[in-house]
RNA sequence: CGGGGCGUGGCGCAGCUUGGUAGCGCGGGUGCUUUGGGAGCACUAGGUCGCAGGUUCGAAUCCUGUCGCCCCGACCA
């Protein structure tokens, strides 16, 4: 392709719309112009990366039998109400966008498409004979973000590669969520990008075994906690670690202490000498149901701990199968009190506290939660349920009994490791580039989807589901491969293998050198770019690097001696003076190498 | 939604405090010069100052309302 044909329009200025370092570059570079917030068309130059990104995760697709299907992306409310997911993606802070059609009919468009794809193996999968079967897609799908942000990092419409496999029982489906991961693995490694695979937590798709695969960057939108030895890494969502030890309190009976205005941890401790690990943090929220009326929840962690959200919202899931899907859980204000409920001491709460008195007709008992953490301290010392007090020494047993224990905790950075608490945890953020889930038979009971497995029976499909954001992998290569002269892409997914820059279009030598370069290396089936702007070479150089093409052919002053120059951007074997014959053998060369 | 900020030629911004009818850089066009790291000079085109109302002889500027966008939190590929 020739550049003075390619509607390359380069800014000189970082967009004021970008913050991160691959946003602005993709703006100034040319590949990408927003239309709305999270809404991006994608430039011919950033098309033919996505089709190059496409083209590998296609190869390993099929490697491991996936069949590439197109599903509909207009889906009926009605089968999101069958899985019981539409008032999930829709209420609240749901993030499927949704619409009325002219039969009064109600639709989604598709954030996902669990449904479609389990309606459809409902329909063809009959017999165990016809397992296992994956299917996938290569396709844009909408999410109505709560925040777009970072350009393709979180759009609202976006490019997404995703999996569904079906089996007839569950180790099959294990040996295909290995064949995926494998898959991915080579995916990302071929694509050029350094990713780790992480434990996740499968959140509203729902499901058991789940893991990310995350490009490891600074401006990576979550955080990543893993052991040095790589035997466990994991989003912080998900990890599990061990605490720091308690200080043991010395205490024989549960006494009152005077605590005026002492309402935080630090508070109390700094005024009395106690150690954080020797506290009891209790924190009183709603959980707001799309069935169920709201109900109150009460955590109990140690002192030093932080709430992991992630890990109560399953917690409360789970421990209220009747409730619909959860909408949102916040901690609890005077505002959802009933009637004279200001009584309640925000502050000084402590493990005993009585239902609290919500508003709304039936209400369920307080859920009672403990974490670990807390639930192993002997004596502790927790909020007195009265203003301006604390308990000293009290026990679980005496004060109360021990609420429900369950793992809340979020994992911190220099945290011992379960697997060797030699090991500690160390922090890395990452972007979140693909993600894989054994779902077991969540989506088949729902819809429906039986086989008749070897013994004549009818039992639901065991399924898998695959993701990978193919626009945010492209973005997410451009943060991790940049410098402060532009993109340098890895060469598999570049949009152009190599660019012939004309030093000086006036000089008829460069000129037919050029031309008959780029001819032959066109033949030779390498993607290449031919920058015949009448600009001058500065300008022709400052884009080539900007717009990041891992090899540049230089066509200049030596041509009349038949030399050129090749620049390796991507690489790091600098710029060379060759003869023409050398320099195209490098650059037909390249066509033998891997990735 | 809560908190913070910004809306002025295509892009990046100044002007607003202290009202007097719009400017700078980049980009676009034409010409001459220049020609290996975002050239110089000259000329030129291009703006309902987000929108609506108000105050005023007069509003980009002050007031009210409204819309949009960006950033920080809850979401995820």
């Amino acid at each position: 392709m020739r550049v003075s044909r390619l509607m390359l329009v380069t800014l000189r200025d970082d967009p004021a719309e970008a913050e991160i370092t691959s946003h602005k570059l993709l703006l100034r570079a040319g590949y990408m112009r927003r239309l709305a917030p999270g809404i991006f068309a994608y430039l011919p130059l950033l098309f033919r990366v996505l089709q190059k990104i496409s083209a590998i995760v296609r190869e390993e697709m099929a490697s491991v039998d996936a069949l590439e299907t197109l599903l509909p992306q207009l889906q009926p409310a009605d089968l999101w109400r069958r899985s019981g997911r539409w008032d999930g993606y829709t209420a609240g802070e749901g993030i499927m966008f949704h619409l009325i059609d002219r039969q009064d009919r109600a639709l989604g468009l598709g954030p996902t498409h669990e449904e479609v794809v389990t309606e459809l193996a409902a329909d063809l999968l009959r017999s165990y004979r016809q397992l296992p079967v994956c299917l996938y897609q290569i396709q844009t799908k909408f999410r109505d973000e709560i925040r777009p942000r970072f350009g393709l990092m979180r759009g609202r419409e976006f490019i997404m590669k995703d999996a569904y496999s079906f089996h007839a029982d569950e180790a099959c489906l294990r040996r295909t969520y290995a064949a995926m991961d494998g898959a991915y693995r080579r995916i990302f490694a071929r694509c050029g990008l350094r990713a780790v695979a992480v434990e996740a937590d499968s959140g509203a798709i729902g499901g058991s075994a789940s893991q990310e695969f995350m490009v490891t960057a600074e401006a990576g939108e979550d955080l990543i906690l893993a052991s040095p030895d790589g035997c466990y890494a994991a989003n912080q969502e998900r990890a599990v670690s061990l605490p720091a030890p308690a200080l043991p309190l010395e205490a024989d009976a549960a006494r009152s202490l005077a605590t005026p205005a002492q309402k935080s941890i630090e508070e109390l401790c700094a005024a009395h000498g106690f150690h954080p690990t020797q506290t009891l943090k209790v924190l009183l929220l709603v959980a707001r149901f799309a069935v169920a009326a709201p109900r109150a929840v009460l955590v109990s962690l140690r002192g030093d701990q932080q709430l992991n959200d992630v890990k109560l919202a399953n917690a409360v899931t789970t421990l209220s199968p009747e409730a619909g899907a959860l909408l949102e859980i916040t901690p609890l204000g005077a505002e959802h009190l009933a009637g004279d409920g200001l009584a309640v001491p925000f502050g000084y709460l402590g493990p005993h506290l009585e239902d609290p008195p919500l508003g709304g007709a039936e209400r369920l008992p307080m859920l009672r939660l403990a974490d670990s953490s807390a639930a192993e301290l002997g004596a502790f010392v927790c909020g007195a349920n009265r203003p301006d007090e604390h308990l000293v020494g009290a026990r679980w047993g005496e004060l109360c009994p021990l609420p429900q224990v369950v793992d809340l905790r979020a994992a911190q950075p220099g945290d011992r490791c379960l697997h060797d608490p030699t090991q500690r945890l160390e922090a890395a953020r990452g972007i979140e580039v693909g993600h894989i889930f054994q779902l077991g038979r969540k989506y088949s009971e729902a819809l429906e989807a039986r086989f008749t497995n070897e013994a004549g029976s009818e039992e639901p499909l065991w399924m898998g589901c695959y993701g990978i954001g193919v626009s945010r992998l492209a973005q997410a290569a451009v943060e991790q491969h940049h410098d402060a002269d532009g993109i340098r892409w890895p060469v598999a997914i570049a949009p152009y293998t190599v660019i012939i820059v004309i030093a000086s279009s006036q000089d008829p030598v460069q000129v037919g050198l050029a031309e008959r370069l780029y001819g032959q290396l066109l033949q030779a089936g390498i993607d290449t770019l031919l920058d015949d702007r009448p600009e001058r070479a500065g300008v022709k150089f400052k884009d080539a690097d900007l717009i990041g093409i891992p090899w540049r052919l230089v066509v200049g002053r030596a041509a009349a001696e038949g030399r050129v120059e090749l620049v390796d951007r991507s690489g790091d074997s600098g710029k060379q003076e060759l003869t023409v014959e050398a320099a195209l053998d490098a650059l037909l060369g390249l066509q033998g190498e891997g990735p």
